[in-house]
DNA sequence: TGACGTCAAGATCCG
DNA sequence: CGGATCTTGACGTCA
């Protein structure tokens, strides 16, 4: 079982995705973006190495424009080593990658040119795994589409284009249900009539369910039997509800409670899982080492060292508390550790234990820190005991700071991110 | 015609 | 001038 995250990261130095507007796509700027994003892409896939992590999506976003004619840049040929160099990396570690073209890709629309669209769009997708020379378990999914007031004939013109797309694209593609049209059923049933794999989303079937009374797991199992052997292991995406945001809305972290019962009522169906959340390759950190069976507490220390600064800006003694609970060095308290984070971080803002940690990460710079910046920082600590302003403002300074002098504790901290 | 979702780029404002 | 903050872009469907 693998898990992973979608497109991007938090708090990983080097992995930003670049990106520009039609009327700035020229060659030279689109070549200079591609390739800050190819070596984006590896740098992620390094991190993802080095913290176990053996599932990413790749972002759409890696090509500009990648499916549209105002790319000219003949982008497949001038970065066929840097493809090949990615997958290659892919391959010796057992990675597994997909990629997803968002809602507005459209292959069953009744405007014959957004179909053409949609048909270019997976091409370009597929190309970025061919020039990888990523095999077929490495997937790109799909949605159904629009409803356009007649589901049937909707589905009808999704199978049509479907089966005339290139057997390269078909090979590769997968579906899912989504939150609002297309529930797992009548994937399902598309996926009767077609063999494409399904992807059983959670988070959609919740708010947009066929039954509420199906179980995930049966759900899952009946997937499970779309899915050939040359197609890999079966995936779904994982996500929970953010209780302040409208149903369907991403929860901003995995609760690893409710992850882990989720878990415990599938594990035997062994799926990979996408997880689709806000704080993204954290979350798939928490989820794999809650699962993990290396079970060595020097995991555990080296996320302390990430979450530590935003436990100590809640409170004090909880910091105190966690470090106590990683004392015991030949024992794994993940779940009790991550419950602690999460309820910690929940706290309510106290201005004097922000304070401290703010004097903890400002310990980093003040014996190498320029004049001004001594000022500067002194000035917006006091105006934030006194109310004056947010707490987000002293933060973003200390990580300028800590972008500036290259700090390699901060970079990797959560602290500037959750 | 705006909302939807998503992110960074671009634009603008501020000291 | 640099940095913070607000707005736009890019996509298609649906109310």
């Amino acid at each position: 079982m693998k898990i992973g995250y979608a497109c991007l990261t938090v708090a990983v130095a080097d992995t930003d995705m670049k990106s520009c507007i039609a009327k700035n796509a020229t060659n030279e700027n689109l070549k200079s973006i591609i390739s800050n994003n190819l070596q984006s892409l590896l740098n992620m896939l390094i991190y993802n190495v080095k913290n176990d992590i053996k599932l990413l999506r790749i972002s759409s976003d890696l090509i500009p424009f990648g499916s549209s004619s105002i790319n000219k840049l003949e982008w497949q040929h001038i970065f066929k080593n840097e493809f090949e160099q990615i997958g290659e990396y892919i391959r010796n570690n057992e990675l597994r990658v997909s990629m997803h073209p968002g809602q507005y890709t459209v292959l069953n629309s009744v405007n014959e040119q957004v179909v053409q669209r949609a048909v270019d769009d997976l091409k370009y997708h597929c190309d970025i795994l061919d020039l990888m020379q990523m095999d077929s378990s490495h997937k790109i999914i799909l949605h159904i589409g629009g409803a356009y007031n007649n589901k049937l004939d909707a589905i009808d013109r999704f199978i049509k284009n479907y089966t005339a797309l290139d057997t390269r694209i078909k090979k590769r593609l997968i579906i899912e249900n989504d939150d609002k049209i297309y529930n797992i059923r009548e994937v399902l049933d598309i996926s009767k009539k077609t063999s494409i794999p399904v992807v059983y989303d959670n988070l959609h079937n919740y708010a947009n369910p066929y039954d509420k009374n199906i179980l995930d797991k049966e759900w899952i199992t009946e997937c499970s039997s779309t899915w050939k052997k040359e197609d890999g292991n079966q995936k779904i995406h994982y996500s929970q509800q953010d209780n302040n945001k409208k149903t369907g809305s991403h929860s901003p972290t995995i609760h690893i409670n409710e992850f882990l019962s989720f878990y415990n009522h599938i594990k035997e169906c062994d799926t990979d899982i996408m997880l689709e959340v806000k704080d993204k390759n954290i979350s798939a950190i928490k989820c794999i080492n809650l699962l993990s069976k290396k079970k060595n507490i020097k995991y555990l220390e080296q996320e302390w060292s990430r979450y530590n600064y935003s436990v100590l800006e809640k409170s004090h003694k909880d910091y105190l508390d966690i470090r106590q609970m990683l004392k015991d060095k030949s024992a794994y308290p993940v779940k009790e550790f991550y419950c602690k984070i999460e309820d910690v971080l929940d706290l309510d803002e106290s201005i004097p234990s922000a304070v401290n940690a703010l004097q903890h990460v400002w310990g980093y710079f003040k014996n190498k820190a320029e004049e001004k910046e001594k000022k500067k920082i002194q000035k917006l600590m006091e105006d934030y005991t006194k109310g004056l302003i947010p707490l987000n403002k002293v933060k973003s300074f200390l990580y300028t700071l800590t972008l500036k002098y290259n700090d390699s504790y901060l970079i990797q901290s959560y602290f500037f991110h959750i």
